[in-house]
DNA sequence: ACCTGAACACCGTTCAAGT
DNA sequence: ACCTGAACACCGTTCAAGT
């Protein structure tokens, strides 16, 4: 019951275990502790990250891992900037739909192969260089395109907003604002009847289904047609 | 230094303080609870909200408000929902252009009453009445306009994956993913160019400014055009 | 230079004891 | 029916003591 944890029994003429270990087996990292704290996310969830948590991980103390990391923040932003940092962005080649869609699928890829460290990537707001790469790039294939820098910076951030919007509702399990999972199809359409919600009752079996690639892809195209034809149309008008 | 609070420092005679104080003078609700929580959100922000400074406001003790709530996370929904339910969407005028765009507008305007619950909002996954009301509308009006079913979902769901993202990084204070907040053109000028991002750097100027409204505004146009377009256009064409 | 023991000031949550 | 005292099992973080 209360026998957690027997706070200093060591043996009578054992000295109480201080300083570091005797034998150097790991070597502690700053990357190795992102490197442990990402496989504890996909394992168990942001919410599972906790100092303790992560040291055990590395056979080593909580406190010991503030010699490389400021706090969790800082860790989790760390975390954050490692996944992006491993992004390889194709080369443009010259087609500014096809260049966008590559771009869009490429973020999507590597986001999505951390599932659930996603939301820290998306949601985190990142100034170091390696979030700035992927900003650089859409910025020039739009500039070299023809867009002039104002409405570059706009079309930008429609489309990181949207991305980030998209990638961030693929990631939530269950559903998210306006989503409604299979359970509407089951047992709540009375209730959904009763509610007078009848476009949603009608709609219920398309809401249930969700093709997360297909459904990307759609937002894709929806996005980049609009993109396109905005910056090959007219090119003036600037009020 | 150590005196922080007297354990039980009662007087000589008086028996400890227990049970339901002596005269009601605050009646406990669960409304009560979830305003006085986004209140101190207003306040603090969310990171400010524990079970202990909610009751704090309220005069009563933490304990006592798992009385009327489930534990911190429902606290948290209910008041996301409560937000949502104070939305009040606009009576459709037929044009659906002007009805996508009174919706989203409707949305931000609801969202940013409340700036920092705002994430709340946007990111927790509900599927309470409240919450599929604005869909219920928007499938509608896509429905009233032409669109079939399935089309009429993966429309709404762009829809509000772009308004989400978008809120999301008015919200969310400091350079998002892809954002550059003044700083870049101040002191950060000579890393960027050193960094070779020459087209962040030109356009620095651009990114520094950042218009919520304009923005808002840009991106709504862009997916309204794009919608409208797609609904009125091609008719056929499933797969 | 780096790791840990002890400690601090917090958390969310339970449960029985009270009224 | 509802509120609280005491308590539990956690947190992130500090700092000096050690090697």
């Amino acid at each position: 019951m209360t026998t957690t944890t027997a706070p200093a029994a060591n043996g009578p003429g054992t000295p109480s275990r201080r300083g570091r270990p005797p034998k150097g087996a790991s070597t502690l990292t700053r990357a190795a502790i992102v490197g442990a704290t990402l496989s504890l996310i996909d394992d168990e969830g942001v919410e599972g990250v906790g100092m303790r948590t992560v040291a055990r991980r590395l056979g080593v103390d909580a406190k010991s891992l503030y010699n490389y990391v400021d706090g969790k923040d800082d860790l989790l932003d760390a975390v954050a900037e490692h996944i992006l940092i491993g992004l390889a962005l194709p080369e443009p080649t010259g087609s500014l739909a096809a260049d966008l869609r590559a771009v869009g699928r490429t973020f999507r890829a590597n986001t999505l192969a951390h599932p659930r460290a996603a939301a820290l990537v998306l949601t985190r707001q990142l100034d170091s260089a390696a979030a700035l790469h992927p900003t650089e790039r859409l910025l020039s294939m739009l500039r070299a395109a023809g867009c002039r820098p104002a409405e570059a910076v706009h079309l930008l951030r429609t489309l990181l907003a949207t991305v980030v919007g998209t990638l961030l509702r693929e990631v939530t399990e269950g559903p998210t604002c306006g989503e409604v999972g299979p359970e509407v199809e089951r047992g709540r359409r009375a209730d959904l009847e009763a509610s007078g919600m009848p476009t949603l009752v009608e709609a219920a079996p398309h809401l249930a289904r969700f093709d997360h690639d297909e459904e990307f892809e759609y937002t894709l195209d929806l996005l980049v047609t609009a993109v396109t034809s905005r910056v090959g149309g007219t090119s003036g008008t600037d009020r």
